[in-house]
DNA sequence: ATTCAAATTAGACAGAGTCCAATTCCTATC
DNA sequence: GATAGGAATTGGACTCTGTCTAATTTGAAT
């Protein structure tokens, strides 16, 4: 969706434009998420910022992860129990969610049509809408 | 859907029909499940069945729907970061969840119709489907 | 009564995520 | 260049959900 290559310098004009100030840490962080293009664990960002030598601490890693949610540079994926995934794609998509591997794909959003969603409830508005595919390898049981 | 009113002795019944030995422990969490019919996190039913006085172990009510799971008796909503609810109702159908207040809402399957989803991947199959539509107040703000 | 497997249990443990007070980093101003 | 002040970062303690384990209890069959 977009053809950008990722550099630390474009990151740091990409943050500005969410308002956000472009810290060195805020920019690693950044640059893991958008350079894979892969939805990763704070755990995994973390593991990725500090690979060569120490750059950022656990703290940091969590509070720039929910800043940049908060600010619509990321969004979050919720479909594994024990931890969220941060997801740098923030067009209109869907997820294919392997619940054995932990593997999540994709999906286009633009060819998926849904229709007779009720009416929501008063008095809440709409923020957003998951669709998540839970696939399992084939021949394989327990539920 | 089901229009039976649940009492301990039907839904000792339906665990043996699902292929659980219907223990007193099992029977309450049973119980606090489908008597509300409403959607319930761990420790929710732990504090529900110990209410008058302790009746059950966090580690049996942990295996206790673990178990549930695995046997199709309950299903697992996962629309909240920090807790799993557990959900008596294994009819299809999706949720509204109010990310602010918690508060989580069946929508009836039958009615909403989903179209154009790509080709699952090679070597898997489908577990199931969620729809999750995200929902907040109105006129507050905060991403 | 005895046996034996299944179920339950307390409590230790693990991992994700939060909190807080202390430090460091920037930027503006002199 | 020095200094001040707010923003950002940090380590580490802490909380919470959920798992694990070894010991005990339960209950059905003999």
């Amino acid at each position: 969706m977009n053809p950008v290559h990722f550099t630390r310098d474009n990151l740091a004009d990409k943050l500005r434009l969410h308002g956000i100030n472009p810290t060195h840490q805020r920019i690693e962080i950044a640059y893991a998420l958008f350079s894979r293009q892969s939805h990763l664990s704070a755990d995994q960002v973390m593991a990725i910022v500090n690979e060569k030598h120490s750059e950022t601490s656990k703290a940091t890693v969590y509070n720039t992860l929910n800043l940049f949610r908060q600010k619509n540079l990321v969004r979050e994926v919720i479909v594994d129990p024990s931890k969220v995934f941060y997801d740098p794609n923030t067009e209109p998509h869907y997820h294919i969610y392997n619940v054995e591997t932990g593997e999540l794909t994709d999906i286009d959003a633009s060819q998926v049509h849904i229709s007779g969603l009720p009416d929501l409830p008063g008095g809440v508005v709409c923020e957003g809408m998951d669709v998540i595919v839970r696939v399992r390898s084939t021949d394989t049981s327990d539920g």
